[in-house]
DNA sequence: ATATAATATATGGATATCCGAATATATGTA
DNA sequence: TACATATATTCGGATATCCATATATTATAT
């Protein structure tokens, strides 16, 4: 996996959308991103191509549906960008802090 | 600052490779890129445009040398983006670990 | 003022990317 | 078999990207 090819998968924005839909969920099938995202299935089709063909997703058929995941090989580097840049900054930057107040039950 | 503008700038070798010695050496000015990566002037140049024009790159000239930079202002998102990419993945997987043996002076 | 070194930009052509529209393939069901 | 649904691929055109070459700009030195 070339650096370079893995940053242009993540330069369009409609890749984007679908690698965040498959992070959030786990797996998601074709149907699914064609109606979250609202753009046509070919289009949608045509950048899962892209992303199977660089095994960065991994795709299984279960009836008439194909079921696409993070491919569970993906090195290290790639899973880590992918987990960054899904992340807004502020949540990030609070990762391993404590809140300031904690609200509970026995409030 | 596009994530997709971004990803579309490090989708290049040649300006993963810029990039990797502007963070290695903080600093660094054309005539340096130019030899270091035996490219022609002229494609350093419009690359190092490219990474102007969007911010990731700051420049400031010095006499007859233009020193080129990383752009303090860049996201958090994308320093760390920058960061893990130009690390291996072994190494990044011992950052937190001992090493299994030291070799001092003394021996 | 002229020359030189460092850097930037413009031009034109080859190639790549993206999209909509049309079509093909695969699965399930009647 | 025929038909419907889900998904994949092909085609052609518009646009973007990349490069080599040539030229412009800026600063320095003589």
């Amino acid at each position: 996996m070339q650096q370079t090819d893995f940053f242009k998968c993540l330069s369009d924005q409609t890749r984007l959308d679908i690698l965040k839909l498959v992070m959030d969920k786990q797996e998601v099938c074709v149907c699914e991103l064609t109606a979250q995202l609202n753009l046509s299935q070919p289009k949608i089709s045509r950048h899962l191509a892209l992303l199977r063909n660089l095994s960065i997703l991994h795709d299984e058929r279960r009836g008439q549906w194909v079921y696409y995941s993070l491919n569970p090989d993906l090195p290290e580097w790639a899973v880590a960008v992918l987990n960054r840049i899904f992340v807004s900054d502020d949540l990030y930057q609070n990762l391993g802090t404590q809140p300031t107040s904690i609200t509970t039950h026995c409030d």
